[in-house]
DNA sequence: CGCGAATGTTTCATTTTTGAAAAAAAATGT
DNA sequence: ACATTTTTTTTCAAAAATGAAACATTCGCG
């Protein structure tokens, strides 16, 4: 190997610039820090080599993702780290190209995994037979408590990997409740995202919908609802975990 | 009305340009084109002061959704345009940053009253009832003593981070006393706050509400009320801290 | 065009939430 | 301490919101 692997560590928090910084040169890597947009822009048009891009998009809000089209077109897989949970910001960072995405806090040896992992993948991007198990590119499913729902079927499964069934119009409301864990939605804001036309107060369209989805669901959850009823709001998919 | 509202149209499709220029200005509106990215971001550079966006995300060079960032961070409101009826693009867009979303095809009187009703929305924020396709911007946390509110959810958690099972209306009561600290409030102050209508001197709804937010706090409060009495006046939520 | 799946409507039952009334308790002033 | 006023408590019924079932309609596809 004539080159170190260079890593261009994206984050304006000074303390994990020299905590990942530090890490990764243990681990054999030349680390380039940058510590907001600007830098990071300027670093990757001096520097067209980096074997991966971190990119922290938890400050100044959008911010970070408006880097990312110029990120990518550098050729380098980017891996997102982010403070939220979010599903959406996972979802929309991949969408926009970037190739995976993990949450802090993070384990250094998760982070190095990963750096890895994507970097395994761009070396050898039509992946023919390997002894190393072929990971594929970060995927773009949403996942609650012990389902997950995949866009590109518009379907929905539990644990064992069992379809559950689901319609297109079942899926697209659970995906809506999905997109906000842990968030009252109102029946209008549901109806807005699933359908078109204008809502009306009496509509029970969106509860009638609820109770499918909830009976498709049952089998898997048992008593205890995962979409709660708020009554006077609307309704929640509630994963149980405490709010931070 | 002195000046023109003015618009940024983002779409490759020639005819769209055409057709939705045409009515736009017809309209009053002073239309301004892009045809792609690169485009639309000189636009909003050099003329920051667009009325509305609107965002095809069909777009040739960029992700669509790479642009938005951008557009929203120039303070105009974003209607997003697309082909497709997925779901997860509206809650992506939405989640964004978008103020709405419209699907092709549309008509054009469609279009028209989605951005008068965007602009109604930037010119007074305060406007929720109405129209809201866009999910309410993340509330703020209220926190008092060891229980915490959590906005989005309607529910108060104790310290150990149970939910206290409050009814709506409760959490509205709650959240207006806790909103205010060490201020006492009057019942009609409350009354206006949290239910429609007029208030009625006699009307002991409120103290009844208080009665039974304290049946709830209770368990962790003990025999100190949370929310005292004041005579004649009405109610307080107190933290035993000293004023400022 | 017709069939079946998917979804919306209507209606009625159930549950939840809330306010009213009455009575008890607490505070206030004399 | 007593009378008066205000607040609390309790019970209970009304109202509001939601769930469920049955039925009607629409949509997609062969």
């Amino acid at each position: 190997m004539p080159n170190k692997n260079k890593v261009l560590f994206i984050d304006d928090d000074d303390g994990l610039q020299i905590v990942v910084g530090d890490y990764l040169e243990d681990n054999g890597f030349e680390v380039i820090g940058a510590q907001n947009g600007e830098d990071a822009k300027k670093a990757v048009k001096e520097n067209q080599d980096f074997n991966v891009i971190l990119l922290d998009l938890t400050l100044p809000d959008t911010q970070g993702f408006a880097l990312l089209p110029e990120l990518t077109a550098s050729g380098a897989p980017v891996i997102i780290i982010s403070g939220k949970t979010d599903t959406t910001e996972k979802i929309v960072g991949l969408e926009m190209g970037a190739d995976d995405y993990i949450t802090k806090p993070f384990e250094m040896r998760e982070l190095y995994a990963r750096i890895k992992a994507v970097m395994r993948r761009v070396d050898k991007p039509a992946d023919s037979v390997t002894d190393a198990p072929v990971e594929k590119k970060a995927q773009k499913k949403i996942e609650f408590k012990e389902f997950y729902m995949d866009p590109s079927q518009y379907q929905v499964f539990d644990a064992n990997g069992e379809s559950l069934d689901f319609t297109t119009g079942e899926y697209n409301l659970l995906e809506a409740l999905a997109s906000s864990p842990n968030h009252v939605l109102t029946r209008e804001y549901l109806f807005d995202l699933t359908r078109d036309g204008k809502f009306d107060v009496y509509d029970r369209a969106i509860d009638i919908q609820v109770a499918r989805i909830r009976k498709k669901l049952s089998p898997a959850t048992g008593e205890k609802e995962v979409i709660k009823t708020v009554r006077g709001v609307g309704y929640m998919l509630s994963t149980d975990e405490m709010a931070a």
